[in-house]
RNA sequence: GGAGAGGUGGGUGAGUGGCUGAAACCAGCUCCCUGCUAAGGAGCCAUACGCAUUGCGCGUAUCGAGGGUUCGAAUCCCUCCCUCUCCGCCA
């Protein structure tokens, strides 16, 4: 949620920012809102002022021995007209508070504008893409042959893009989940946290997944309203929701291994083979809670730390900057981490950094007491991959393979595989 | 799932209809006293929103959540959620 006040006050500003992320801002209904909230909420804490002073003297006029009748008259009137009121501003502060949670963050000034993918900005490369002196295979090709990957049994077991690993392939997946993280709580610094794969709407709407992309969500049915986590972004962020925390408590580093389930509605014809888009996928997530002044910092940080996961497992990669229109609902700022697939012959997204400043604080609640004010104020959240786990098998995979079709393990896995050097 | 007890500010914890947005204590902050330390004294110390703004401010809402009774609710009634204890069941 952006600052209420800061849309009232700057609104051209704020409708020129979300143009940047091809967001119509629509300026009149907005102010004619925000002009009838004004007018109804003066009037209603008038009319309950009134009464509130009428009911305390009642107690005295009636102690005096006086008749209190002309004032019961009075308190009454009054509460009709108070009841109108607060029903129409009730009213009103709901489609209000419906119109800015609708809003997306503001993009900070820096990011490029673009419709699409095609507009990212390539920030730099690590790595040479390898060449290869046979035909090169692609992680689904090369996961059948070794009997580690079958997409027909889990279509069978449940429906399109899932996936059934097996034998050392489903080893290499879980080796990759535990080095990862390994590496962000040995060297990174983060907390090793476990999180619900259940959450309700409301941490759903705290980190902006609600009310607008209910649609990408699977909701279970039951008596519970509840949904699959999408990413453990959701649940990891929003254990800070509803809290005021003390500056010395800062920064918050989380780093969760979770599946996540994606209902990829909108994708249909998308990556339709192999595991690139799946309805459940694993993936170790990177969350930071920081002070406002050092969240800029910190996705830096948090980018290199999810970059040094391919650099040790030395896989070739590329960061780039997201464009406006590419970038989530959520974010101020986007680096995408994207991996070379030597199957597709191009680089593909294993990560996505994002530093979402106040926005999704606002929405959860979510603040720090300020030294320098005293005051609570909204807190800084960023998140990112560290890294999606099924991406990282299948860049492992077409990456390491061999001209006979095995597949090398990489150093820093070998001790994960008990000591297997090559999946055959 | 059954029985019982509870949910009040950063913490502990008073408060059964108006003088309570909330006693007291602890923690924290400011000032005074003091050679240092320790002790002592005075004051401040919830959140959100609105109005006003030169300045002091004023108002509304919030005592787990929602609804109800009442001129008036932390306090009475209803529903729900959560926590604790015991029993049952279970990975």
């Amino acid at each position: 949620m952006l600052d209420p006040k800061r849309v009232r006050t700057q609104t051209e500003e704020i409708a020129r920012r979300l143009a940047v992320k091809n967001f119509t801002f629509d300026q009149a209904t907005f102010e004619e809102m925000e002009q009838r909230r004004r007018e109804l909420q003066v009037r209603t804490e008038t009319l309950q002022s009134e009464q509130n002073k009428r009911s305390r003297s009642i107690g005295k006029v009636k102690a005096a021995g006086e008749d209190i009748q002309p004032l019961l008259a009075e308190v009454d009137n009054l509460k009709q007209q108070r009841s109108e009121a607060e029903e129409a501003l009730r009213e009103l502060q709901e489609s209000l508070n419906a119109f800015l949670s609708g809003l997306p963050n503001l993009p900070d000034e820096s990011v490029p504008s673009g419709d699409s993918e095609d507009d990212n900005v390539e920030v730099r490369t690590w790595g040479t893409p390898p060449t290869f002196d046979f035909d090169v295979l692609d992680h689904v090709s090369l996961g059948e042959r070794l009997k580690g990957l079958d997409f027909e049994k889990a279509t069978r077991l449940a429906h399109s893009r899932f996936a059934v690993m097996q034998g050392p392939i489903a080893r290499l997946h879980r080796a990759l989940a535990q080095f990862m993280i390994d590496l962000h709580t040995g060297e990174h610094g983060y907390l090793e946290t476990y999180v619900p794969y259940l959450v309700n709407a409301d941490t759903l709407y705290g980190t902006g997944q609600l009310p607008k992309f209910e649609e990408d969500l699977f909701k279970i049915s039951g008596d519970q309203p509840l949904y699959l986590i999408p990413t453990a972004e959701v649940p990891a962020t929003n254990l800070v929701s509803q809290s005021i925390l003390d500056a010395d408590e800062l920064p918050l580093r989380l780093v969760c291994h979770t599946p996540c389930f994606r209902s990829e509605a909108g994708s249909y014809g998308r990556d339709t083979r192999g595991m690139i888009r799946q309805h459940q996928f694993d993936k170790v997530e990177l969350v930071h809670i920081v002070r406002p002044d050092e969240s800029e910092q910190a996705l830096e940080e948090l980018t290199a730390h999810a970059e040094k996961v391919l650099q040790r497992l030395d896989l070739p990669y590329r960061v780039v900057e997201l464009c406006g229109g590419d970038m989530g609902f959520s974010a101020a700022r986007t680096y995408d981490l994207e991996v070379w697939l030597p199957g597709q012959n191009k680089y593909r997204e294993i990560s996505s950094c994002s530093n979402a400043r106040d926005f999704q604080a606002r929405r959860m609640h979510a603040r720090w007491r300020n030294p320098g004010t005293g005051k609570p104020e909204p807190l800084h959240t960023l998140n990112g991959s560290g890294l999606a786990v099924g991406r990282a098998l299948v860049a492992v995979m077409e990456n390491y393979q061999q001209a006979d079709g095995s597949i090398r393990v990489p150093e820093v896995l070998k001790s994960y595989m008990g000591g297997l050097e090559r999946i055959q």
